[in-house]
RNA sequence: GGGCGUAUAGCUCAGGCGGUUAGAGCGUCACACUGAUAAUGUGAAGGUCCGUGGUUCAAGUCCACGUACGCCCA
């Protein structure tokens, strides 16, 4: 056969195959070495990489995060910069201890204490760990270049310690604290959940129903009016009924009136009441007042108000706790309670305005209560479930709430509303449906419950983190001022203590005894040694970070001179979000290694993760880089959206409405899939709906473009020369052999890497796909289809121009679609890897800016020409003898252009016309008046309807300029004249070219009249392609010789013995028989190909 | 319950300051074209611009009220 100049591609494409193919040779290759390597080391582009968490496998979320990570820095890299790709995994927190937990079969922390945390640990190591090797196929398979021998864990003891070196820094500096707050809390997991876990996904608040209810609260007395209202009941709303038996407190809003109503002697509820003044109509009922005589109760209860006040008026007011269980104030520090506080945050929207408050099971009760000098008391353990102390007597004696000891909070609702019904103290219940959260990995209710914990003091620091985050470029731009800045300026402090196990510890040492308190926080693992004597070791003897290792050491408290209490470590291990904001430089042990690599690696140039991450490692990351080193953590951050699945619902493994990914990976390629990706909308902030066709349509819109013009072009390239092949070249600009088409697609060329550098350096990458996609259709369509007779003519100028314009797009295309592009372009100049190549260079790529306005003016043509035929009923394979284009200066489309219309459009002649040397009236062509509404309405008024209609109607005249319409005359500007085709003229059909051209600027004449000369012409070339088609049936070859036999009417017949020699070239028919049958003879082609008449 | 946002073709979405014939891509259908191509070209059908009322010569666009959905917050 014949020796291939450029690389042997196969006609039916597998792209799969060649991915699997181009994969193993970047292994044997090293490539990604190379491709690091071979970039200088002071020109770095800084990338992070946001740990995954791989305790599951990867799904498309992961997967275009993946390919973003890797898209960039193979841009990058062809730029000329040197980036290091490092791996990293997330492995620690709750979600492992989850995990962790099912698989030991484990429901709470009870079992876990009771295993011990050395092998629960353990547990949770082999958990998170246990996928990564799915996770390495993955990655691999997606063709992300990523070091994974490298790699980072946030388990190892080396990020740890960068872990609580960060923690000392910020103790240092006085940004963390220890505190009481109330935090949204799991009762199942039993722990605290930061603020920002709230938001992590759309499924956290969901709608619940809970009781509420009223309740009264006699006052007894207090502040300045508490002998006038002695007697009167407070009306006190809440909707967790469970919180009454902590109630220290009652909040009224300071401007809020509130009234005093005298409620039925034979009601329900006989008395004085206070309530909003507003809300007095809505509770009249629940008071006693009825509709009577015409009255309604609202009205009723409105006449009995017999005082007004203003909240701030009644602030201290004292009233009858519900019941007496921390009745001594001695013990529980309740001296300032059962009070009436004053609050801005009280409306009267819901309730009765006047709020019940529990200082240890609201964010605001417990401030409002700490101002107030009211003890946080809790009522319930870790499992949300009552105290003993319940079934206990009161001091009065009594045990009200018995029933409630042991009993969970949710589940003690009924019961204590039961007793307030019973101590006649309940004034009305009511289901109340609110959105409510849910804990975002178990999907229990939380409860917000007051914990001890260690917080992180974002507050301070907030005001120099909203000015840090001007230096940072968001994609979608919307984010820095919207999703993330907003965050921002409303950011709280961050809890960052988890009271779990798997975890970075919180480095800090207590001591034992309240009466000799001392504080000690390490940063180092040497600054342990020395403190305690060694390191903390595991089981096999190695520095270890982890609990229960580290819980191990202790010390005799230097401050308590009868040497009896210890200093042991506070039992909780660091929110994991506190590893992933560490990652910059954690990841490299700083600053006990690498600290000058460190200074000159952060910020990053470039993160990338879904923008839920504004809450999560966005957010943490630039907590940390403020607090610590004073500037941002990263300069360039793509925060793109949801993937959701086919139906637009969150993609659901039970659902299955997503295509399988390694189905999509076999079938379709990975290319494929980071096409599809990658050109959506979703990395514009948009969500993306992940469909088989959508991906269909990737391979359809540039895969195959690009690989059919490959396989075009290696086609042609290996046979020619008698067989020897053709070695193309890149094209000189000054080449004097470039035709206009030529010179059109170098342009073309010129402009996709313009375009597409530049939407790569805003990050856009949804944009640098449009381009890429406009030139592959541009390519096939336009240039290729248009040239392949030069191509059988072996005009080795279009080799070489069809070899520079491929060789650039696969290099445009490399970050994109690497797999394909690579086999391309490795098949087209031999070289060792299309990403060890730079970035094109625009200017390489000559521009003949007149070449390209008339080859866009022939495009106009065609396709209008193309339109003509059709309306007037002419099939393209009918020749028609003339076409006149009238268009300004016509006579620059003589030659080349005026051939390609010609045989575009299969026209005999084309006439070129100038628009001004033409009448447009001979060919029908008229003008249509429009209104210009916008600026014939303001000087007309209502009339401007008249004028509207006029022209619309066709009741309007030009005459000697002036226009007049419907009666009115309109003045310059307030209508524009359109050219359009006003009559049918027979044998001609006739469009205006106004819609690209512009108004007046051109038309096409096109004359349809078909002569016998003309039709026996059609006919043959019907013949062509019915011979063509049995060619193909018979799977001949392109090149084949063959043997004819045609059976057709008579007049076929006739035609095709008049084009004998037309047919039989086009069909390389060598013998052509033909059959004259009856006249309804409908036309049949059998076909032979010749032995030995292979060309 | 409060704040913000959205509602336009079967689907996804455009529609500065109001201007009378509301667009694009995908999908559907028809026709054409096809020996590198798994393509491609031309066209058609498809709309109560969420509803009601208002302002105006003129409302998809502005205002009010309502409905549905989404996000954020209690």
């Amino acid at each position: 056969m014949t020796s291939a100049a450029h690389g042997k591609v196969q006609n039916s494409v597998r792209f799969p195959e060649i991915e699997e193919r181009i994969l193993k040779y970047w292994e044997t290759d090293d490539t990604f070495k190379a491709s690091v390597e071979s970039r200088p080391e002071d020109d770095e582009f800084v990338f992070y990489d946001g740990p995954p968490f791989a305790n599951g496998l990867p799904h498309y979320g992961h997967l275009l995060t993946g390919y973003v990570k890797d898209l960039v820095p193979r841009y990058q890299t062809m730029r000329g910069k040197r980036v290091e790709r490092r791996f990293g995994w997330d492995t620690h927190g709750l979600p492992a201890e989850l995990s962790a937990m099912k698989d030991l079969g484990m429901t709470d922390k009870a079992e876990i204490e009771a295993m011990g945390i050395e092998h629960f640990n353990d547990a949770c190591r082999s958990n998170v760990l246990k996928f990564t090797k799915e996770w390495s196929a993955y990655v691999n398979r997606q063709a992300r270049w990523v070091d994974f021998e490298n790699d980072y864990k946030t388990l190892n003891v080396e990020f740890m310690e960068s872990v609580i070196w960060a923690f000392k820094q910020l103790h240092e500096k006085g940004l963390t604290y220890q505190g009481f707050r109330v935090l949204p809390y799991c009762w199942k997991d039993e722990t605290p959940l930061s603020n920002h876990e709230l938001r992590m996904d759309d499924e956290v608040y969901k709608d619940r129903q809970d009781p509420s209810v009223t309740v009264t609260f006699p006052i007894t007395g207090g502040g300045a009016l508490g002998d006038q209202l002695r007697g009167v009941n407070l009306l006190a709303w809440t909707t967790t009924p469970w919180t009454l038996p902590t109630n220290f407190s009652v909040a009224v809003g300071p401007d809020i009136e509130y009234a005093v109503v005298e409620a039925p002697a034979d009601g329900p509820l006989p008395g004085r009441h206070m309530i909003a003044a507003d809300l007095v109509g809505a509770y009249a009922q629940d008071i006693g007042f009825t509709d009577q005589n015409e009255v309604s109760a609202a009205e009723a209860a409105q006449a009995a108000v017999v005082g007004r006040y203003v909240g701030k008026d009644l602030a201290q007011l004292e009233y009858e706790p519900l019941w007496h269980y921390y009745a001594d104030t001695a013990a529980w520090g309740t001296q300032n309670a059962w009070r009436v506080l004053i609050e801005d945050y009280i409306t009267t929207t819901d309730g009765t305005g006047i709020v019940h408050q529990a200082s240890a099971y609201g964010e605001e009760d417990q401030r409002s209560s700490e101002e107030a000098g009211i003890p946080v008391i809790l009522s319930v353990d870790a499992a949300a479930q009552f105290l003993p102390m319940f079934a206990e007597p009161t001091p009065h004696g009594d045990t009200p709430l018995a029933e409630i000891a042991g009993v969970q909070v949710f589940e003690a609702n009924r019961p204590i509303i039961n007793r307030l019904k019973a101590d006649g103290r309940l004034v009305r219940e009511q289901s109340y449906v609110h959105s409510y959260p849910h804990c975002w990995r178990c999907r229990t209710p939380l409860m917000y419950k007051a914990v001890t914990s260690w917080y992180v003091a974002v507050t301070e620091i907030k005001a120099r983190m909203l000015e840090l985050n001007e230096q940072i470029n968001w994609i979608p731009d919307n984010v820095k001022y919207g999703q993330f800045g907003k965050w921002l300026e409303n950011a709280r402090d961050w809890s960052i203590s988890r009271n779990r196990y798997w975890g970075s510890p919180i480095p800090v040492w207590a001591s034992d005894d309240p009466n000799y308190p001392r504080t000690e926080v390490y940063g180092s693992l040497d600054e342990l040694k020395e403190a305690f004597g060694d390191y903390p070791r595991n089981a096999a003897g190695e520095p270890d970070l982890h609990r229960p290792w580290i819980d191990q050491l202790t010390r005799p408290n230097p401050d308590d001179p009868t040497g009896k209490s210890t200093m042991r470590r506070v039992e909780d291990v660091l929110d994991v979000w506190f590893d992933s904001g560490s990652m910059p430089f954690a990841q490299v042990h700083y600053p006990f290694e690498n600290a000058s690599w460190f200074d000159s690696h952060n910020p990053a140039d470039f993160i990338v993760e879904y923008i839920g991450q504004t809450r999560g490692w966005f957010y943490t990351m630039h907590i940390l880089a403020t607090a610590l080193f004073d500037r941002p953590g990263f300069s360039n951050v793509i925060s793109h959206g949801i993937v959701l699945g086919s139906d637009g619902q969150k993609m659901s493994k039970s659902l299955q409405n997503y295509p399988d990914v390694n189905e999509v990976f076999n079938r379709d390629g990975s290319d494929a899939m980071r096409w599809f990706l990658m050109s959506s909308p979703i990395l514009r902030g948009g969500n993306l709906v992940v469909t088989e066709e959508g991906i269909r349509e990737g391979v359809r819109q540039v895969l195959l473009p690009m690989w059919n013009a490959w396989h075009f072009f290696a086609l042609y390239a290996n046979s020619a020369n008698a067989g020897t092949g053709y070695q193309a070249r890149p094209v000189e600009n000054d080449d004097a052999q470039l035709t206009p088409l030529d010179h059109y697609i170098l342009a073309a060329t010129g402009d996709l890497v313009r375009d597409a550098t530049e939407a790569l350096d805003d990050f856009d990458v949804s944009r640098a796909c449009d381009a890429l996609r406009r030139f592959a259709d541009l390519l096939t369509n336009w240039y290729i289809r248009r040239s392949r007779q030069r191509f059988y003519d072996e005009d080795f100028t279009a080799y070489d121009v069809l070899y520079t314009v491929l060789e650039t797009f696969t290099r445009v295309a490399a970050p994109l679609l690497p797999l394909v592009t690579e086999e391309v372009w490795r098949g087209l100049t031999g070289g060792r890897s299309v990403h060890l190549a730079d970035w094109p260079d625009p200017a390489r790529y000559v521009r003949d800016e007149r070449a390209v306005e008339l080859m866009d003016l022939t495009r106009v043509v065609t396709s209008a020409g193309s339109a003509l035929r059709k309306q007037a009923k002419r099939r393209v394979r009918q020749p028609l003898a003339t076409l006149t284009v009238v268009v300004p200066g016509a006579q620059s489309l003589a030659g080349t252009y005026e051939q390609i219309i010609a045989d575009e459009l299969n026209i005999k002649q084309v006439e070129l016309r100038d628009t001004q040397e033409v009448s447009a009236e001979q060919y029908g062509i008229g003008q249509q008046l429009v209104v210009n509404a916008r600026v014939a309405g303001p000087r007309l008024g209502k009339e401007v309807q008249h004028a509207i209609r006029g022209a619309k109607s066709g009741d309007w005249s030009v005459s000697d300029g002036a226009v007049t319409a419907g009666g009115l005359e309109l003045k310059e500007g307030e209508y524009t004249l359109t050219t359009t085709v006003s009559e049918e003229l027979g044998d001609k059909a006739v469009t205006v070219l106004e819609k690209a051209l512009g108004a007046g600027q051109g038309f096409l004449v096109l004359d349809t009249r078909l002569t016998a000369e003309l039709m026996a012409e059609g006919t043959a070339r019907d013949v062509i392609r019915t011979i063509q088609a049995a060619r193909k049936d018979e799977d001949l070859q392109v090149s084949d010789r063959i043997s004819t036999t045609l059976t057709a009417s008579p007049a076929v017949v006739d035609a095709v013995e008049a084009h004998a020699e037309l047919v039989k070239t086009e069909t390389l028919t060598v013998e052509l028989n033909l059959v004259a049958g009856e006249e309804t003879e409908s036309t049949r082609a059998s076909v032979v190909a010749i032995e030995g008449s292979h060309a």
